[in-house]
DNA sequence: GGAAACACATGGTCAGACCAGTACACTCTG
DNA sequence: CAGAGTGTACTGGTCTGACCATGTGTTTCC
């Protein structure tokens, strides 16, 4: 060898991963767009000259993140979806089902982002924004005699608009992603819930209190209640300097 | 009709979902735990009935939610794997980068994610760890006239070994995710900084002033810092309610 | 003009084939 | 007997070609 050749390492790329990638890349560019369809598998396969079955595969995949679907007899062909945080869930689900990430963690996050979301809404919130809030706490007022599972969706409601009041919406994405992923991990508790008329009530007066600062434009006081509202509920969860630390931050007197 | 029968909806199941929900959930039910060996393609299609395509179908979606790995010419079958949060890290980003996330969002999000998983290391930090952080700050001081690009390494190893401390997988997936969706769309403000000396060196300071706080095992302050910091940084970016507000978390007198 | 019937391309599934690669047992050699 | 080399059987990756039920868009019929 006379001069040094600058080899690189060599790992095959199998044929259903290189489908995937560039029809990824094309959605992450925006050539291709939510509701555009994507070529038929004949045609797929075609332009891709690679056989159906390795089309299948690579649409399989792309299938199950979420970025395409397809369905039978359709002649437009599969379609390129919106991205949903439906596909987090599912992952972090999975995630502390097998216990790679503790639950712990988990409830973290969430008074992390509950109390943040509460923050920003109270400063970014419309008028409007508003009103559905206050809606929506009418409409856990009146659901508390129909039993817990239509009081817990109208309190999801409630937190979806303030959620959406915060005007981030990776704020939305990784609070509906973690509730999802609560909901499916704690949902007995919810049903055992002897005193769950108790229950209701309070967590009315909670978002009651939450709204109330929120419409007041007092950022700082709502963060601080929804971290201690969601301590409330789900504490016991998280150790006790997690509780002491996410639960007092706003309660340290700044010199 | 002389009873009422509970017919409930039938959704056609494709042959290979079912297939992947199976092995889904024996995995999750720790029936196949990691390095153990699933049957051979041809011996998945006598089990499950179904034509190869199909399995192959199903283990390729496995393949892509990280819970199986196929090697071709292995004897033993396709490997089930230890979960890893790398995959979530993946979803989170594309998530990032496909949504129209703004600018603002992003920092809004950097904001509280620095701040609470500085405020979580301060609590759940080990000494090791703590000795990680010191030995970051000092690369960093080294870096400090090895130009920019060299330095804002080093910082970024410092946050690292920070989220590491934290305890929180899913604070250090997000925080990965927005580093690198924030970089993206910010590169060229870097570059700029005509006064990087300056910045550096504050920087530098600013870091030390956190593991300060980190190692007091002060929780509070240590997140206060940290946003009030990233805030120093990407304030103009954001509007001056968002920065009044999360900046100001810790500064409300309870009371 | 509207409803019903149709034709056609689509995705879902199957069967069977070939190839390159790996693990493992089996040599052969010292 | 130990180790290096060989063989082989089975693996996964890919391809071809086929069949079916289904959804869409068109055509036909009233």
């Amino acid at each position: 060898m006379t001069h040094k050749a600058a080899f690189t390492a060599v790992k095959t790329v199998k044929a259903y991963e290189r489908v995937v990638e560039q029809i990824e890349t094309a959605i992450s560019k925006r050539e291709l767009r939510p509701g555009d369809r994507l070529p038929s598998e004949r045609e797929l396969m075609l332009t891709f000259e690679v056989s159906r079955s390795t089309i299948r595969e690579a649409l399989r995949v792309l299938e199950s993140t979420g970025l395409v679907r397809s369905r039978p007899g359709d002649p437009r062909g599969p379609e390129v979806l919106q991205a949903s945080p439906a596909i987090l869930t599912k992952t972090v689900s999975r995630l502390v089902r097998l216990e790679t990430i503790a639950l712990s963690e988990l409830v973290e996050f969430r008074i992390m982002l509950e109390g943040t979301a509460c923050t920003l809404a109270a400063q970014h919130r419309t008028e409007v924004q508003l009103n559905d809030m206050r809606a929506a706490v009418d409409a856990m007022q009146a659901q508390v005699d129909n039993g817990p599972v239509a009081f817990s969706r109208a309190d999801v409601a409630f937190h979806v608009t303030v959620w959406a009041a915060s005007q981030n919406q990776l704020l939305q994405i990784c609070g509906e992603a973690t509730r999802g992923a609560l909901i499916d991990m704690v949902t007995d508790e919810l049903d055992r819930a002897p005193d769950s008329q108790a229950r209701m009530e309070l967590s009315l007066a909670h978002d009651r209190e939450i709204l109330g600062a929120i419409s007041a434009g007092d950022g700082a006081r709502a963060g601080r209640l929804a971290r201690s509202f969601v301590i409330e509920y789900y504490g016991d969860i998280i150790s006790s300097q997690s509780r002491a630390a996410l639960g007092s931050v706003a309660d340290e007197a700044p010199a």
